[in-house]
Parts: C-alpha cells; sequence; structure tokens
DNA sequence: TACGGTAGCTCATACGTAGTAGCACTGGGT
DNA sequence: ACCCAGTGCTACTACGTATGAGCTACCGTA
C-alpha cells in the first residue's frame, strides 16, 4: 500500500457538504420509513455528496449502534481445512456456506481457538471468542460437553450439528434421521419377502445408534417380523455362535450398524461358502466412504443439507430467543447396492 | 436456549464485580505496557472478574476504537466450499487457516458479497464488507480488478494470491515461483543433454505466463542453449507446419505452457509414430490436477505454503502500514515424471 | 513541615452510527 | 388571537472500548 490508509469520510462529513446534520444523513442512508418523510430535494443533496466523498458506512460502528453482525460463526472441534478432504465434516461447510451467503451473513471460522495439543475448546484463558459473531454452529467429533454446557449456560445462541445430550442444557441439533431411515431400510427388506431379520449391534454406545435401534424396533413391531437376534436383545458384536445361529436359523436378512460388523460378517459368510445377497440380505446403516468400494445397501447423511439446516435453525434462534430449543431431523436416504435380494422362499 | 441471552457482559460489568473502574479493565485486559503499572493483586481481581462473567472483548466496538480486531478476512471471488474439492484454490486455504491459528487470529470467510449473478464483488451496494477484518487476503480466478483498485486506493490492507497487476494500485501479492522452477527446469533438461530447445506458448496472455517466459529465455540464454521455436519467439499455439519443423530439426525437448498444448503435441506426435520421450521430451509448466493420468513432468505449485505466506505478509502489512508492498515469491518445486528422457546421441 | 515524585488508580472523551425526543416553522381551523 | 397538526429537520444520546489527562494517597527528602 502506497500512502497510509486515510481517515475514511463519515457522515458527518457528508452532513458539512450537503449542508444538513449527521441524523439526516444517516436517515437519508437508512432508506425505509424514516427515510420516506424527508423531501426529495434534500435526500438527492445528500446522496450527491456521498458520491462526492465516496462514503462507505463504518460496519464496526454499524454493528456496535445495533447489536447485530450479521456474522455467523463455525466452531469446529478439529481443524476443517486440513483434513477437509477426508473429513465426513467438511460437506456440512458447504451447507453453512451456501446458506449463509443466501442469508446475507459471513461466516467466522474460529481458527484461534486452537490449544498447544491440537485440541480445539471454546473457552481460551476462560475467554468465548465465539461472542463474535452473532450465532455458531458447532461440530465435530470430539465435542467438549462442558464447553456445550457452559455455552448454552451463557445463553450464547448455538447449534450443534449431530445429536448430543448434556444433562441440565438446552440447545438445538440438527440430526440426521437415522429413527426414519432405518425403518424405511425394515420397510423395504419387508416388500422383499423378508420375514426373519438380525440385528448387528456395534460395542460402542454413542448417543447417534439409540436412533437406530429405536427406528429398527419400531419397524420390525409395525410390520410383525421376527427378530430373535442377540443385538436386537441388546447385546454387541459378533461372536462365532451367532453366525452359526444365523445360518442354521430362519434368519433371511441383516441389519448391521457398522461397515466393520458388516465386513466381518462378510469375511465369516465367505468361508462358509455363502454368498451376499444370494444367501442372506445386508444392509449398513452408515454413511460409506466414497472408498468403500463393496456396493453395501447403506445410508446417507444429507451432509450438505444438515449445513443449511443448520444455518436456519441458528437464524431462528437469533431472531426469537425465546424459543424452544428443538432438535430439527433431516431426512436420509437409502443408497442402494447389491446386497439386498428377494427373500429365497 | 432455556433463558434469555443476557446483555453481553462488557468491561463496566467485570469493573463493577472487581470493584474497579472500567479503564483499569481496559488496561488490565490489554496487557502491554499499561498493565504492568498495574499491581498483581489487582489484575488477579479483574481477571478473576472476567472468568467469572465470560466477558469477552466487543470486537466491533473495538475496531471502532482502534484498528484491530484480530480478524483476517478471506474474500474469494468464487464460492470455495461449493467447488472446494475439484478447485485449484480449496489447498490454499488449508494454508491460510493453518497459519492464521497459529498467530491467534480467526477468520472472515466474505460468503455474503455474493451478487445475485453469482459474482462476488467486494463492494455490495458501495460498501466494501471487507472493512470488518483487519485486512484480508483475496483469491480467485476472475478477480475484479476494479475492485482491487478501489481496495488499494482505499488503502485497505490485503494481499493477493497469484500475480494481479494493476495500474496505479499497489498491493502486496503472493506468487509461486514460475520464473525459478522454469529455470531449473531447463537446467534439468540440460543436464539430461538437451541442447536444442522448442518453446510452445498459450494463447491466453494471463500474467502468470509472463514469469514462465522470463524464467525460460534467461535460463536458456545463461546455459547457450538453442531455441529457434515459434514460441520462443512470441507465437502462439500449436500448428500443423511448427510440428513438422520440429520433427525435421535439430530440437530433443519441447516446453509447454499449458496441459491442453502438451496434449495436442502428444496427439500429434503419435499420429506421426513419434513417442515421447523417446522421440522427444516434453515439459508442462503447469500443475497439473490429480485426475490428469498422464505422467508429465510438470512443476507443482505449493499452494499450503503460499497461503501461509499470505498470512504472514498480511500480518506484516497490519503491523507496519508503510511497508513497502512487494511480491513474494514461494518456490515451486518439479514433478517427476515419464516424459523426460537423456537427449538422444 | 513542606514539597516533589510516583504508584495506582479514575475521569472524560472520541470513535461512527441510528434512533428518539423535540424544536421551529407553516398553515388551517375556530 | 390562539391552538393544533403536520413537516422537516436538529440535538442528543447510547453502543463498548482505549487512552491521555488528572487526581489522590503515600513515601522520601530537605
Amino acid at each position: 500500500m502506497a500512502k497510509r490508509r486515510e481517515r475514511a469520510p463519515r457522515q458527518a462529513d457528508v452532513a458539512r457538504l450537503a449542508g444538513v446534520s449527521q441524523s439526516a444523513v444517516s436517515k437519508v442512508i437508512a432508506g425505509g420509513a424514516e427515510a420516506a418523510r424527508i423531501p426529495e430535494a434534500t435526500r438527492r443533496k445528500v446522496l450527491e455528496a456521498v458520491r462526492e466523498l465516496g462514503y462507505v458506512a463504518n460496519p464496526s460502528a454499524r454493528s456496535l449502534r445495533n447489536k447485530r453482525n450479521m456474522l455467523l460463526g463455525v466452531h469446529t472441534f478439529e481443524p476443517v481445512f486440513p483434513h477437509a478432504r477426508e473429513s465426513f465434516f467438511f460437506e456440512f461447510l458447504l451447507g453453512i456456506e451456501e446458506r449463509a451467503e443466501e442469508l446475507g451473513y459471513d461466516l467466522v471460522l474460529f481458527t484461534s481457538t486452537g490449544a498447544s495439543d491440537g485440541r480445539r475448546r471454546v473457552y481460551r484463558n476462560g475467554v468465548n471468542r465465539l461472542n463474535l459473531a452473532d450465532g455458531s454452529v458447532l461440530l465435530g467429533a470430539v465435542t467438549d460437553k462442558g464447553d456445550l454446557a457452559r455455552l448454552a449456560g451463557e445463553g450464547y445462541p448455538f447449534v450443534h450439528i449431530g445429536r448430543r445430550e448434556v444433562p441440565g442444557a438446552e440447545f438445538p441439533c440438527v440430526v440426521p434421521d437415522y429413527r426414519g431411515v432405518t425403518g424405511e431400510i425394515v420397510d423395504m427388506l419387508a416388500d422383499q419377502g423378508h420375514r426373519h431379520l438380525a440385528y448387528l449391534r456395534a460395542t460402542f454406545g454413542l448417543e447417534p445408534y439409540e436412533d437406530r435401534r429405536r427406528g429398527y424396533a419400531e419397524a420390525v413391531a409395525r410390520l410383525g417380523l421376527q427378530d430373535r437376534s442377540p443385538g436386537a436383545r441388546g447385546e454387541s458384536g459378533l461372536t462365532t455362535e451367532w453366525i452359526e445361529e444365523l445360518i442354521s436359523g430362519p434368519e433371511t436378512a441383516v441389519v448391521a450398524e457398522s461397515l466393520p460388523l458388516a465386513d466381518l460378517l462378510a469375511a465369516e459368510l465367505r468361508i462358509r461358502g455363502l454368498r451376499i445377497p444370494r444367501d442372506l440380505s445386508v444392509v449398513v446403516l452408515e454413511d460409506l466412504a466414497p472408498e468403500v468400494t463393496t456396493p453395501w445397501v447403506a445410508l446417507q447423511i444429507p451432509r450438505v443439507q444438515i449445513g443449511r439446516t443448520a444455518i436456519d435453525v441458528l437464524v431462528d434462534v437469533l431472531e426469537d430467543p425465546d424459543g424452544v430449543a428443538e432438535s430439527t431431523v433431516v431426512p436420509c436416504s437409502v443408497v442402494p447396492g447389491a446386497t439386498v435380494a428377494p427373500a429365497p422362499r
């Protein structure tokens, strides 16, 4: 920059040139109802002065005066960009950016909260940087529940992508409709003639799996199907005994909570000379990464849509801070594959 | 959010709780020289109150008062995320995020400047949104030179990724060292025994190509090589006559400015039964997308490093607004490939 | 005792904008 | 002559922060 930044013209300068007061300038510039009360001649004088001086509103002063910055924050508990391509979380940002742009908000990426241990926290030195934005979208696998509780306690407006239950703290989450899509998957299996199902349950107990389990149980009950598998009773993992039981039993379709479980099952079946889907139909209740080559029938999380919805929910919260903090559920779709076939007779 | 967001705490609130004045709080928070004059006991009281209230400085007020927000802007003339994976520009952001995080800055993604025509401009309704950030990194293929000129004219601190020359406006750019790496490439060809080179020149005249041409011409002169090709004389494109000339001439290596030119050349050679690199070595002076499968010897742009450097340069500008606005050159590397072989005897 | 010096604060103000209260003036009605 | 309503503005203030000027107590010195 060759020359130093000279002081930008302000409304007062415009006012002097136009021979009116600063507040008159403010009113003309604001447009709207107030400006209607100002006669055409004055308005023209002011606008002429604005043009002549090249006046631009100072956004800091503006947002100091109003309480809105038109800034939405994005806090990711892990760095976004560095692993963005591979990251599960990346696509959410597509939707977030899209929708924020449509609504005229800018985005603040909270990157400065990184600690030396590589973990990101909302609070650094006890200071909540997020306050800088009108509200924030939070996401990440290793969400710090203490941070969430404190944020909610302070009344800071935020939305979490993915379900998180924090006792004593209420805040809106935007979550994939695992329950609904699991029901659809069971419907589809029933349509194909499957009456006896088995459920493979993951060993870890993250919250979203509860939704799948509920959706599964409901659909099985609703359709009057049979499931006497250990997974449906609440036992996790996959043992040799279960597989033997499965093979000798009436089950024709398996619903697996996670990809590793499905892969394990596939391997065991292969050893025994059984084939998917000829001998057994298998569905995976996960969104599979593109590099997975097995053509599993699986579910697909509408990440972009979730990002967009998160922004909508956040803006709703900003506009009505007293509204209820409910979770918003976004429908998932089923990815067609080659691991499901009509039930053998 | 259960309770309505109470007014964000300000320094006055902290002051009341700590039993001091607002300015004392300001001084403690500012740290530095002023804070040194404040005894440990008071400082502790204040910081305690800050923690208890969860106070965080209001960036608008701060930047109204002085001009540092600890916010750096990123303005992309095209949306980043939507095409991020494929985008040439995406990796720059990795470096930008990394370096901003290291330096304790947050990033503002200026997404809201999108016009209805899909193009992004810095100015919307004549207002420079970027003012919100202390300074900005700009990038994009369709950089609007008018915007750049106006920004520079206003003295707004910014850095452009990629070389842009705007008459009458001086601002720092961070650019790949096309000139240097082109020289290296010619060195490498010379090492392999090539004495007679040809240069394929692209038809469009974007600025970065000038760097390559200069680097090429310098290296050829320095090493005493021969180049009597039309491209070296300034003629663009690739005609049948040139190819005939090339085949019958002494040239053993070709330097192509762009991938399409190299592809075209390869096709023409193939028709004539000639092979790369057996009959002719070929180098491409471009950073190739991952989906390009031909194993061209090409150059590689250190995008992450450029992003990091852009932040460093920007912060330098902020710290010394009167400093000179020079372009910073970041070294490129040569990607090994299978299109160069030692010169035939 | 008077007085300078300094540590440790407080006071007051400016930054640029938006909105509210209110003033000066006009014209019409009674 | 007086009031009232309306028009077209201006005066003033708050928003939250940083900072220079200034105030007060106290200590050391003469």
